[in-house]
RNA sequence: GGACCCGUAGCUCAGCUGGAUAGAGCGCUGCCCUCCGAAGGCAGAGGUCACAGGUUCGAAUCCUGUCGGGUCCGCCA
């Protein structure tokens, strides 16, 4: 499937067989050999440096060790030409009818081109959004979503196991802010002049419903009880309200998580405990006191002792408190409670998506998983840094009545789904991303939603005038795959069938990466070079993808369209963005 | 004070885990529609990859330091 993979498979056999008749020493280290595109494609079709790296161990110079791999390399039945080049780069040029075999794989396999059984059904849980259940999601949670929802689909791709998760944040003190300002949007539904709400609760509106829905329920069951009377019962239901409407959020956004998992649920089954049993007997736990942090000063400060964990043992800056002043654990100990249970339920691997806020919290979490697993766990957390609202280029005011946010859903409602999932994934998760409003609706090169979909609704247009005019040419891709593929000799042909080629390669390097935006760039690519080849039947009728004196060349030209829209529209797949197959 | 991230064309950003002459979009200049969707394409100009050292055949990429910008620092979540 991966054609560079498995032409290096050959190299390094090449090279192996050099060591056993004694040309070259035995047990080279071959792990840095690398067959690649160059990027300069004068340079050829593939590129290897393995003369550069295997040099040293060899005993030769570069180039001359270039010269006798090239010399195998020659007659490899793929290859047509080579050439040595500057410090002893192979470059090598494929033959024609290699690309042409490639196009039928991709032909035969569809969307599925460039799956892989990189993963080996790997187990893996990826956890996204996990938000406070304390209001609708906002634009920056949608970037989280979105990012762990394609890395996720990126990951099965590559044939890993996925798990896509959910941790509800319902074990902390916010929670019982949470249930402290439903108890007040209930007494205002049954009639009550509530005024203002108080600093430190949520003055959110979405809360009202949430205190109508508590008193159609109940009525006034709870109205003059004592706070510790209604508190569970009203957290709960809290919780379980904004949580319908968190997951309505989500559905929106066409995000499906299999595993909601309540931190709450885990702490009262005990889960800390587990954790404390278990740094415990690891001589990890112990009762100190810490110094006090650096710059300004909590008010409240002061020196106490705590039960610690020692973080510092596994790379962490301090060491960590796991219980509080009160008796409560900290937050910290319930998410350790949590990633113990992920590890239980067969997680080795485990990808959490924060929000740029908690980049201080990633050491201390790694070095909790690393002590909890005995060093098998192995926890990747991915930082998704802030998204600016902008409307033509000013920044979208925040309500302050509102609760100060931006809700995602208006965000969906204003310019839909697919737009919202594809432009949040054309940033690295590391850098700041604008979102634009008024530019991701835009008709032009400069919004690649656009540029990318329309890439793809003119494949369909091809096709579509093609069944018109053109009925006797199949266009299912299997079919298409055993029409004359030979006949696909100009070079903007070729270069386009070999851009596709790296699709495999693409999916690997950018889910070895846990970097699914790189999917986006490949698409806007992908979506220029068939802009570009389109633009060139303009100029030259010759190469125009309908000819209808011609009809075995056209077919083969419908087949590297159809090749065309089977990867963009897997891209899109992985991005769970629905390729459009005409534009309005 | 400390941690993490970022610094690449006038602007917004890629750069395939260390490769060859550093790329794309916008903007600027000049072209291309009797013809499959011009909602597009082609060409040109534009760079001390923040700076200084180091590692090696080779650095935008890795290491150290400096300078700028962002996010943070808690017994919060």
């Amino acid at each position: 499937m991966n054609y560079h993979k498995a032409f290096r498979a050959s190299l390094i056999d090449i090279i192996g067989a050099m060591a056993s008749e004694g040309e070259l020493p035995s047990g080279l280290d071959t792990s840095r050999v690398a067959v690649e595109p160059p990027r300069d494609s004068n340079h050829g079709d593939l590129a290897t440096n393995a003369a550069m790296v295997l040099a040293k161990a060899a005993g030769k110079k570069p180039r001359d060790l270039a010269d006798i791999l090239a010399q195998r390399l020659e007659k490899h039945p793929d290859v047509a030409a080579y050439e040595i080049a500057g410090p002893g780069f192979i470059n090598l040029r494929i033959r024609a009818e290699v690309w042409h075999s490639q196009l039928a794989e991709i032909l035969k396999a569809g969307k599925n081109y460039g799956g892989s059984n990189l993963g080996q059904k790997e187990k893996v849980n990826v956890e996204y959004v996990s938000a406070n259940p304390t209001g609708p999601l906002t634009v920056g949670h949608a970037r989280g979503a979105i990012i762990g929802d394609a890395l996720a689909a990126l990951l099965e791709k590559v044939g890993f196991d996925v798990t896509r998760e959910f941790l509800i944040n319902d074990a902390g003190s916010q929670v019982d802010v949470l249930a402290d300002s439903v108890f007040l949007r209930y007494r205002e539904a049954l009639g009550e002049e509530i005024g203002k709400i108080p600093e430190g609760k949520y003055p959110g509106e979405y809360l009202k419903d949430v205190g109508a829905a508590l008193a159609a329920r109940d009525g006034d069951k709870w109205r003059d009880l004592p706070r510790p009377e209604w508190l569970d019962e009203i957290r709960q239901f809290a919780i379980n309200h904004l949580m319908e409407v968190v997951r309505e959020d989500l559905a929106a956004l066409g995000v499906v998580q299999a595993v909601y998992s309540s931190e709450r649920a885990l702490v009262e089954a005990g889960g800390v405990d587990a954790v404390v049993e278990t740094l415990e007997k690891s001589g990890l736990l112990y009762t100190g006191v810490l110094e006090p942090p650096k710059g300004k000063l909590p008010d409240d400060w002061e020196p106490r002792p705590q039960l610690l964990f020692r973080s510092t043992n596994f790379g962490d800056d301090i060491d960590r408190p796991l219980k509080k002043a009160d008796g409560n654990w900290t937050y910290f100990a319930g998410d350790l409670a949590y990633h113990l249970d992920k590890y239980h339920r067969g997680f080795n691997k485990m990808i959490n998506i924060w929000g740029a806020d908690h980049s201080g919290y990633v050491k201390r979490m790694r070095s909790g998983v690393k002590a909890l697993t005995n060093g098998e766990g192995d926890l990747n957390v991915r930082i998704c840094q802030l998204v600016t609202l902008l409307r033509d280029g000013e920044p979208v005011r925040m309500s302050k009545r509102s609760g100060n946010f931006v809700k995602l859903r208006s965000v969906i409602d204003e310019v839909g789904k697919d737009v919202v999932r594809f432009i949040m994934l054309t940033r690295k998760n590391d850098a700041p991303l604008e979102f634009d409003l008024v530019k991701v609706l835009e008709q032009s090169r400069d919004n690649p939603v656009f540029y990318v979909q329309y890439a793809h609704a003119r494949c369909c247009s091809v096709l579509r005038h093609a069944a018109e005019a053109m009925p006797g040419i199949p266009q299912d891709g299997v079919s298409l795959s055993h029409t004359d593929l030979n006949l696909l000799i100009d070079n903007s042909e070729l270069d386009l069938i070999k851009f596709l080629t790296n699709w495999p390669r693409l999916l690997e390097s950018a889910a070895e990466a846990y970097e699914p935006h790189r999917v986006a760039f490949y698409l806007f690519d992908l979506a220029a070079a068939f802009h570009g080849l389109w633009t060139k039947g303009k100029e030259n009728a010759g190469l125009r993808f309908l000819l209808p004196e011609d009809e075995a060349l056209t077919a083969a030209r419908l087949a590297m369209i159809q090749a065309v829209a089977f990867v963009i529209a897997s891209g899109l797949e992985i991005f769970g963005v629905e390729p459009v197959e005409e534009m309005r």
